[in-house]
DNA sequence: ACAGTGGCTGTTAGCGGTAACACTAACAGA
DNA sequence: TCTGTTAGTGTTACCGCTAACAGCCACTGT
């Protein structure tokens, strides 16, 4: 039972089940995989000797045989923002049943730490790669290419792909956003937002967004960063920083749905007139906003349908241009006017 | 660049380093792993080789000659229920630095799913497995008993570890909160809960709390369940469900933070006293808490801890006996009256 | 009777690394 | 001078499995 125990029995290998049910391990071989003919009662034999030896096959073995590794790396840089859950669903959804199976990497939003990542499960030599965003370092880009399989990066496509694309623009998402925004006839606007040098989609949102605001002759009235924290907190605090700064504010486009969340709970809270007196709007069109008192403006990420369309260009099931974009929808909700 | 052009250069192997450099394989395997002596000179040439070649090493080769692997098997129910992430991070936390690597299966709450996780991940051999929960079907148990390798069940405490366990007594924090509540005043008491038959840790805790309501010769007054959907809006449904079926009800109960945060942003829209007319509880600690506007009553599960210890016990850091019980404690909040 | 066929099983030779040991040169100490 | 030691490097034999091919045995058709 303990660690410190010294197992009893060496490892199960072929041999083992071989000799317990008295056929050559090639025959094991082909009975465990369900590859090649193998009459029904050696079969049963074999499967028999397996079941009640509980040998678990070794696939580091197989794997260095066949030079084939059902493996797919997904390179994420945080499961804690509902977002990439949702795209992992996705990624499973089409991948059950290829035989192939996911295996998650997180970065933190670090680039060196995403290098590493990727080096690391680049050295179980998976069958394709899925990697959220199009920014990495040049070794990293490097190694992708050069590893002889298909590599598909996810969430963006405002930039240049290695190998394959799947996403929306955020830049244009933004733009759609502050377009929006402008003919609602709002002319304060702020922005809060992540402070996260390299959460390089937020940042190309923000690009977007203050992109049409120019073209309408606007500019951001204040900016408010946070990093850290509860996400439904921080929104309460930016948007009391920003409204007690700025009191004739009268739109607030946050650069996630949770920061925007917790700002609309404060303003409902204050007794603002939301949509009349302030706007609020977020992004991703995350499940929870469901639930809010007043449905929070965002723009749904088509998360889900990246993660499906990802897995299929890896499976095979696909294919695909070098850039395949997605067209994320504006929902309104209650928080925009007219 | 796309995936179906032939792979131009066939892969990299040890050899290619090794004539590239001039020197042996081993002497290349060595300089790479940094073990054993090489003149400063040799590993200069060996890197600046490996590096303009763009190698990357082959894991499964290696893993399988030196019959270690660096990985450690974690398979949890769901990543997104917020409680999850946080044991990774506790992982990631302590494994950052052992050269040790989690590895991700996710079980949707199925046990024969989460059979198959646990099969697939013990053919690759990891060096440890961390599991969520004690209850498995009996092959599960069977195997991961047999495997060979320390075997860390967590969150739950309440039953019999395969070898080590790190988590708390869901039963004793059902309990717990029951007492709170009974001892504020609480008299007409509901329950509102997922609808899964295999969430074994909410049903243990239901378990608990009602245990120690009919010892002070209670018993629920209503009980509400719910499957898939926002959680937040969920709770809403929910709550507004028995609040017109049983208008008296004084306190809710929830089975997690998140239909709890949907109950108190119902029970305050409705204009309802909290605490004093109705009080409210949830169950996970979750941070998203700190953003409502009012503070949830609540109890942490020490995710973050368990995290960190299942790792240590997986990496040897720490030799503990076969169960760790760590304990919640009980966050009032806002939302119990007293 | 014969080669031809197809179903089933075994044999051989690796996959790309690493453990363990063998070897060599250089130098220290007796 | 000789042996012992040590740092640095190479050789050999696998790790556990599978691809490819080589049988072998009915059984078929002619």
């Amino acid at each position: 039972m303990s660690r410190t125990a010294p197992d009893p029995r060496p490892t199960l290998t072929l041999r083992d089940v071989s000799e317990a049910s008295g056929v050559s391990e090639m025959t094991v071989s082909r009975v465990l995989r369900n590859r090649g003919d193998v009459s029904a009662p050696t079969r049963e034999k074999v499967l028999e000797a397996a079941r009640t030896l509980g040998y678990v096959p070794n696939k580091i073995a197989g794997a260095l045989a066949s030079q084939r590794v059902n493996l797919v790396g997904v390179v994420i840089p945080s499961l804690s923002n509902m977002v990439f859950p949702e795209v992992m669903t996705g990624i499973s959804s089409v991948l059950d049943g290829t035989g192939l199976q996911p295996v998650v990497g997180v970065t933190n939003y670090l680039p060196d730490r995403e290098e590493t990542v990727i080096y690391e499960m680049l050295s179980w030599r998976p069958s394709g790669m899925i990697i959220a965003g199009l920014e990495h370092t040049d070794a990293a880009r490097a190694m992708l290419a050069r590893a002889g399989i298909p590599i598909v990066e996810i969430m963006d496509i405002d930039g240049t792909p290695i190998d394959h694309a799947v996403g929306i623009s955020h830049r244009r998402a933004g733009r759609q956003m502050a377009e929006a925004i402008i003919a609602a006839g709002y002319r304060n606007i702020a922005f809060l937002g992540t402070q996260m040098p390299n959460d390089f989609r937020a940042k190309k949102r923000l690009e977007g967004f203050e992109e049409a605001l120019a073209k309408a002759g606007l500019g951001l009235v204040d900016r408010e960063y946070y990093s850290g924290g509860s996400a439904l907190l921080k929104g309460r605090e930016m948007t009391a920083a920003v409204l007690s700064r700025n009191p004739d504010v009268d739109f607030l486009y946050y650069s996630n749905d949770m920061i925007g969340a917790g700002g609309l709970l404060y303003c409902l809270a204050q007794g603002l007139d939301v949509p009349g007196r302030i706007g609020l709007a977020g992004f991703n069109g995350v499940e929870l906003l469901d639930g809010l008192p007043r449905k929070l403006a965002t723009m749904d990420a088509c998360r889900l349908e990246i993660g499906k369309k990802a897995a299929e260009i890896i499976a095979g099931k696909a294919t695909r241009g070098e850039k395949e974009e997605l067209f994320p929808t504006l929902q309104r909700g209650d928080t925009i006017r007219g």
